[in-house]
RNA sequence: GGCCCGUUCGUCUAUCGGCUAGGACGCCAGGUUUUCAUCCUGGUAAGAGGGGUUCGAUUCCCCUACGGGCUACCA
């Protein structure tokens, strides 16, 4: 190989790690691992006032959460730190000085008023204000300062900004390997800002040495960035440094397909859009807290934008590894669909075994102490087939530990009739009087009794039977079989069961 | 407003000039399951519109429409 793959995800600790944010840190580690390169996280810190407590940490904790760690970070280490940009000002101040010396970047003393004033004007007029080569010389900056007034300025306590110095016609051509040729002519960009007047860097100038300096050799992030491409690609050159490859990927979208995926958007449409959990107080719950499995998040994240050519869906991490093809990203925004998430989470759920589920159960906060190890294999085993996500499944399981909370109201109305107490009470006794609570057993006894009772004069229905005590037994009509779970809980539970139900008729 | 990106079933997508437009989710119907699911079988449903180029365009080009992003001393 020419040369090393080295990519980076580089978020911003303002917040949690949302899950756009968490598909491109996917996409960049499936690159890297796929050509034995090195994912690197890097801690984009440089705005204080939108700095989080607790982001960093998230962050690092969600990768983790879903097998997508770095290799080099502020955690794991690594040669080319540090990780955090908040720690690396003195080399943002170096290069910059350099580009300054080299002409490509100016001083701006203008205020934020007065630049907002031009703002506001020129939208009267129906213009747009942009500080380039059109009114730079207007404005107030070294440039179209003298030297010496420029120098009084930079050693008065006049805040200043550091611009770029964009040139003023030139067709800007880039590549993105998504895309392939975007063309931008200079002359409408503006002179972005590279360094603060609080002394610190803007994303663009940080972005640019860090990701040289880290030696980065394919920048992979999301859409939002590719209007800053040609800004990029000008500082590459003006630093004289090779560029990256380029690949910006498309956003995902709300549910309702209006704007792209936000807190809010999500939380419109009833669906997370963080990993895990966030927040103390007023915690906002993620995907682990929906009993959304990590493997079939990934799953369904690398899906939404991309796919293997074949009609291959379902994939382990490691096999993503070995598919992934950047090129086949694909261009436009995906819609989030939450029903297909919990289909990738059913498929990986019924992947695991009784004993994997088991500790995820637990993990998750569930009461599995009632009954023995053994037992609760056998009932995962068999529960596992009909769950979307871990809630579900201890939707289903949960009766075996413990009697109904309550009963389902819709199913408790399509389950009683005017039999329902006489029946229920001869069941009792049939129960009552039975000697093996083997499964097999009490599914042929229970046969048995449907069977009598269809031939006696009130000719009653096997689903009068049925219904009322799975009922009792569940607290709904639906779950696993009704024999097993009799057996499972023992006869007397059930008998409790039976009873405490008939007390609410 | 300006600039940039995009547009195939409701949704995620396949197709890289030959299409009876394939798959998956969802939905509907049937079967299995003495429940509900799962599972199996089948069905529904699509290349935004208009121009070119071509023997032939979903595929290439242009325009329009629509959607999205950016337009901060935020990333």
């Amino acid at each position: 190989m020419a040369e090393n793959i080295r990519v980076r995800f580089a978020p911003s600790p303002t917040g949690p790690l949302h899950v756009g944010g968490l598909r491109t840190a996917l996409f960049n580690y499936l690159f890297a691992k796929q050509g034995g390169g090195t994912f690197i996280l890097r801690i984009e810190d440089t705005d204080k006032k939108r700095k989080v407590d607790g982001a960093e940490e998230y962050i690092i904790n969600a990768l983790k959460w879903c097998g997508v760690s770095a290799d080099e970070s502020v955690i794991a280490g690594g040669d080319a730190g540090p990780y955090r940009q908040s720690e690396r000002n003195q080399l943002y101040k170096k290069h910059l000085q350099t580009l300054i010396d080299k002409g490509f970047a100016y001083y701006a003393f203008d205020s934020e008023e007065a630049l907002d004033h031009h703002r506001e004007d020129h939208q009267k007029k129906g213009k747009t204000f942009i500080y380039n080569w059109h009114n730079r010389l207007k404005l107030k900056n070294s440039i179209s300062l003298s030297k010496e007034k420029t120098q009084e300025l930079l050693n008065g306590a006049e805040p200043y900004v550091v611009r770029f110095k964009c040139p003023e016609n030139q067709t800007i051509k880039t590549t993105d390997l998504i895309r392939g040729f975007v063309e931008v002519e200079s002359s409408l960009l503006d002179d972005k800002i590279l360094y603060k007047s609080d002394g610190t860097p803007t994303y663009h100038l940080a972005n640019v040495i860090d990701d040289h300096l880290m030696k980065i050799s394919h920048v992979i992030r999301g859409e939002e960035w590719l209007p800053s491409l040609a800004l990029h690609c000008l500082l590459y050159e003006a630093f004289g440094w090779k560029k990256p490859l380029f690949a910006h990927i498309p956003l995902i979208l709300s549910p309702s397909g209006k704007g792209k995926l936000s807190k809010r958007s999500g939380e419109k449409a009833g669906v997370p859009v963080y990993p895990m959990a966030w927040g103390k107080e007023s915690k906002i719950n993620g995907y682990k807290e929906e009993g959304i499995l990590p493997e079939a998040l990934i799953n369904f994240m690398a899906m939404l934008g991309w796919g293997p050519g074949n009609e291959k869906e379902l994939y382990t991490l490691e096999e993503l590894v070995k598919d992934f093809d950047i090129s086949k990203i694909s261009s436009a925004g995906a819609q989030f669909d939450f029903e297909k998430l919990k289909w990738f989470n059913l498929k990986h759920l019924q992947k695991k075994s009784g004993e994997e589920l088991l500790e995820l159960l637990i993990s998750f906060g569930c009461n599995t102490k009632g009954l023995s190890k053994e037992k609760s294999i056998e009932i995962l085993n068999a529960a596992k087939e009909r769950s979307n996500t871990l809630k579900d499944l201890w939707g289903v399981c949960c009766c075996f530990y413990e009697p109904p909370k309550t009963y389902d109201e819709k199913d408790r109305k399509k389950a009683i009739s005017k039999n329902t107490k006489v029946v229920l009470e001869s069941l009792l006794e049939m129960l009552g009087s039975l000697d093996s609570e083997d499964a097999e057993n009490i599914r042929a006894r229970i046969h048995k009794f449907c069977e009598d009772a269809s031939k006696g004069e009130e000719n009653i229905k096997m689903r009068e039977i049925m219904m009322p005590l799975r009922m009792a037994m569940v607290g709904s009509l639906s779950g696993l079989d009704i024999g097993f779970i009799i057996s499972s809980v023992g006869i007397k539970e059930s008998c409790n069961r039976i009873s405490g139900f008939i007390k609410t008729l």
